[in-house]
DNA sequence: TGATTGACCAACT
DNA sequence: CAGTTGGCCAATC
């Protein structure tokens, strides 16, 4: 049960994002300390569309603050919206603020 | 069944 | 300073 795959902790991890707060695909695989895997951490926003779990795919950005995966929404800026939505700064489909809303699981997952 | 790609990141040249 | 490669796991061709 707990011998989750790669793409079981990333679903974990991306549900366990708060509102208004947003992670990057390094960070996410940083905290399951395999760093090269972050590719692998698209991949599972990927197959998360067809999973029966909600995954707040759009709370998780790349480092640049950029929604690279914003095509894959829907194909519209429905990842801008819903990120407007929880009160982020978008511009040039880059998020603003995304250093202040910054969300690192390394960190406020910290283990004590 | 083997090779390639894929919503990334960081280091090296 | 900019382009290329390496790395990782899983899914698709």
């Amino acid at each position: 049960m707990e011998e989750l795959s790669f793409f079981g902790k990333v679903y974990e991890v991306v549900k366990l994002i708060p509102e208004g707060r947003v992670t990057s695909y390094g960070a996410i695989a940083n905290y399951l300390s395999t760093k090269g895997s972050a590719r692998m951490v698209g991949w599972a926003m990927n197959s998360s569309h067809h999973l029966p779990e909600n995954i707040p795919a759009h709370r998780v950005v790349n480092r640049n603050g950029l929604l690279t995966g914003k095509h894959h929404f829907g194909g519209n800026n429905t990842m801008k919206v819903l990120l407007e939505n929880e009160g982020f700064l978008i511009e040039n489909d880059q998020i603003i603020n995304f250093r202040e809303r910054f969300w690192d699981p390394s960190i406020e997952l910290e283990i004590e």
